[in-house]
DNA sequence: TAGATTGTTAATCGATTAACAATC
DNA sequence: TAGATTGTTAATCGATTAACAATC
């Protein structure tokens, strides 16, 4: 199609709209407008509808969007019409809470191996998974077809075991070490950093009330 | 100070300064100019400089940033110079992951409360506080100075939760829940969406190597 | 038809980058 | 002094919003 640079900010609304319209589609909503659809996650009409034509011509003017028919179009637009093989590296509290947490599967995201560089971990069974050396990263990356890949090590390591997965033919990172690490062009990189977001959080909170006293550190 | 808009994008650099200044002050290192600073996170010099003037005049010319002082001012712009009080509702797998997670209290951030709508789970002990009944909310978050709070519900029972939150004294949430939700304007939000992210990633990978075959769903 | 709503262009707004005088 | 590096202005780039003809 055309090849317009898409702003990052218009993919991750993308996600909030199919969210939005799965919901409604199982309520058994036939159509929604640009505004309406809008007005459910906070932004404009305007923007709901040059984020879609990003990806083409989804409505239908004066009725609004078919969502029977746009629900399969964002979830082919974003990869969600497959299922993802992915490697989870660092059998720590958050490997294992992403270990049970159900809504990466039912979005198509099956952690198929867990990896961990402590010899006392490795062997272990977690979640139905055993965990493994981080030695055969390459080795079960290929037999398994894992193409995504988590990092949930310290922020020590994190870099390491960057280096590490893309020495392999994984495709995509999504890095939750809260380190800036460096992969290869050709590997896609994403990151969920909890402590950031709770700074953010904290940086807000003392600008909206700035009579709030605090002490130096 | 001033009063220039502060992109938000700025704000979540600081974070990355930080961090990394905080470690090369561990290093024992006393100087960086903002080109090392920006080139150790993949930004650039002028990118780190402006940030920084947002909230001051905190470098040398000719030398760069003195480190020992950079820190802790950072730590007071982004209010990590002081403990704040959190709350946890819904103990679920990724409640519980969070409870675990140390990185939360080494900034500051410390769970003092826990709270479930299941009345199975209210009474239980997750490590170290007793799971409270959302009934108690307002109550043991005035009594114990909450100021912040995490939602680690169900998307279905997100903006519930944040409902109930908004009627106590809480300033800050943060919002784990893959739904939108919405609080009054005196309560700051952030939220951290791991399936988003995963998305993003699975965008970003089929993009890059658009000759993939994926079926339709 | 009248009313609703799209896709798209142009206008606006905001964020990043380049450049450089001032400073150590 | 010469070299390094800041803070800041102006230029560029990118994203959002407003407006409206086209369409159902």
């Amino acid at each position: 199609m055309q090849n317009q640079t898409i702003p990052k900010a218009s993919i991750e609304r993308l996600t909030l709209y199919l969210r939005r319209l799965e919901r409604l589609h199982v309520a058994g909503q036939k159509t929604i407008s640009s505004s309406a659809l809008g007005e459910a996650l906070g932004l404009t009409d305007a923007q709901v509808r040059k984020d879609l034509t990003y990806f083409g011509q989804f409505g239908h003017p004066g009725i609004g969007y078919n969502i029977a028919e746009l629900v399969p179009k964002l979830r082919e637009i974003l990869g969600l019409d497959r299922l993802w093989n992915v490697a989870l590296v660092g059998v720590g509290n958050l490997g294992r809470a992403l270990l049970h947490y159900k809504g990466l599967r039912e979005q198509g995201f099956e952690i198929v191996a867990i990896f961990d560089q402590d010899p006392e971990k490795v062997g272990d069974r977690v979640n139905g998974l055993i965990v493994e050396s981080s030695e055969e990263l390459a080795f079960t990356i290929e037999k398994l077809d894992i193409e995504l890949g988590l990092i949930c090590v310290p922020a020590e390591a994190a870099q390491d075991v960057a280096n590490a997965l893309a020495e392999t033919g994984i495709k995509g990172i999504l890095n939750f070490a809260p380190f800036s690490i460096f992969v290869p062009e050709r590997i896609s990189l994403c990151s969920v950093d909890l402590a950031l977001e709770l700074e953010q959080l904290s940086f807000q909170v003392i600008r909206k009330t700035p009579n709030l006293e605090h002490r130096a550190s």
